[in-house]
RNA sequence: GCCGGGAUAGCUCAGUGGUAGAGCACUGCUCUGAAAAAGCAGUGGUCGAAGGUCCGAUUCCUUUUCCCGGCA
């Protein structure tokens, strides 16, 4: 089985300097695991690693910082949808293409359901987000409340009732959305596949007033770097209300430009956000026992070498 | 100096003659096509201090300290 290796932890870690570290030492290539680097034009925002060139080619990597390929970085639109499905499918893609060209696929980033997705072969429902379905639900719960709506999912899908949050309106949307466009009970169709590759999992272990620090340092950096130009440029060309807006940074900001908030009350909202973030990033890589946490990069390189 | 208003959880504030709550913060957790999203749970207070009334005071009374307004 060919190899895959990951690296993770939270946000502010260190995971990119450390990814392409590995990489130059490794033959590798990065694959972005990462929700929000997704898109364009959301750089500073999200911590982007700076590019020296910009390739061309359609097909080829989205950049190459220090002369390592980098993949999924700046692959959508701010006004375009993207989802856990799709990236999965392209990650494969992607991987499957280095393997094939010889190198190391290296995947790198915090969103843990993405990086599940690969490492697990998760078995989405191929059920398309329907955002016109989607509003309609919504707005039946504001009518009827969240309860009502649930009741009705489980009138569809009794098995459900075990499996969805009845409180979380995103999680009792998207059952009822597959549950109505499949004809076919939610329940039945969580699954996971047989592993696609042999992973290792390599965890950056953090010390909490350390990583808290590091949030704070880099949150007033990216203030200090145009953040708010950022922001201002890119509600000029897609609006306000795009669904990638909804990230830390982007929305504090976006709140301070509408007069909500100071400056410095978006500063420190952007800083308990991303800590708040950190730390369900953390719960999330703490449940995967599959996990190897290192402190510095000798000891990543020695779990790669046994591994290789 | 005088006259008001305030002092209750880390913060902003509710509240009651029978030892107290909310939101946020904090801590833990959930997660299968929006995941930097969305949600759940838990910890936490000698109710500014000292006296008094009362079976019982955070609540009523007196004094006192500090804060915020107004008048001088």
């Amino acid at each position: 089985m060919n190899k895959l290796i990951v690296i993770l932890g939270p946000t502010a870690s260190g995971k990119t300097a450390l990814s392409i570290k590995l990489a130059k030492k490794f033959n590798g290539e990065i694959v972005s695991a990462d929700s929000r680097q997704i898109y364009k034009g959301m750089d500073i925002g999200t911590a982007k690693p700076s590019p020296q060139a910009k390739p061309r080619r359609m097909a080829g990597p989205s950049c190459i910082v220090e002369g390592v390929a980098h993949w999924l970085i700046d692959i959508k639109n701010p006004n375009e949808l993207y989802s856990v499905a799709e990236y999965k499918e392209n990650a494969i893609k992607i991987i499957k293409d280095i393997h094939k060209r010889g190198k190391t696929p290296i995947m790198a980033g915090g969103t843990g359901l993405y990086i599940k997705s690969v490492v697990e072969n998760l078995d989405i429902p191929q059920v398309e987000a329907d955002p016109i379905l989607r509003q309609k639900i919504e707005k039946e719960i504001e009518k009827k409340g969240l309860n009502f709506v649930f009741e009705k999912l489980i009138k569809l899908d009794p098995e459900a009732a075990y499996i969805v949050d009845p409180k979380n309106p995103r999680r009792v949307i998207r059952a009822l959305e597959i549950t109505l466009l499949t004809k076919k009970p939610f329940s039945s169709q969580r699954k996971s596949g047989k592993p696609l590759f042999d992973v290792l999992e390599i965890g950056i272990l953090t010390q909490k007033e350390k990583l808290k620090e590091r949030i704070n340092f880099r949150i007033d950096k990216m203030v200090k770097e145009g953040l708010v130009d950022e922001v201002k440029n890119l509600i000029k060309k897609y609006g306000k209300a795009q669904i990638a807006f909804d990230a830390i940074g982007y929305r504090e900001i976006i709140d301070y430009l509408n007069k909500k908030i100071t400056l410095e009350q978006a500063l420190e909202n952007m800083k308990i956000n991303t800590w708040h973030y950190a730390k369900r990033q953390m719960t999330w890589f703490n449940a995967d026992k599959k996990v190897n946490w290192i402190k510095n990069y000798k000891e990543a390189e020695k779990l790669i070498k046994k591994f290789l």
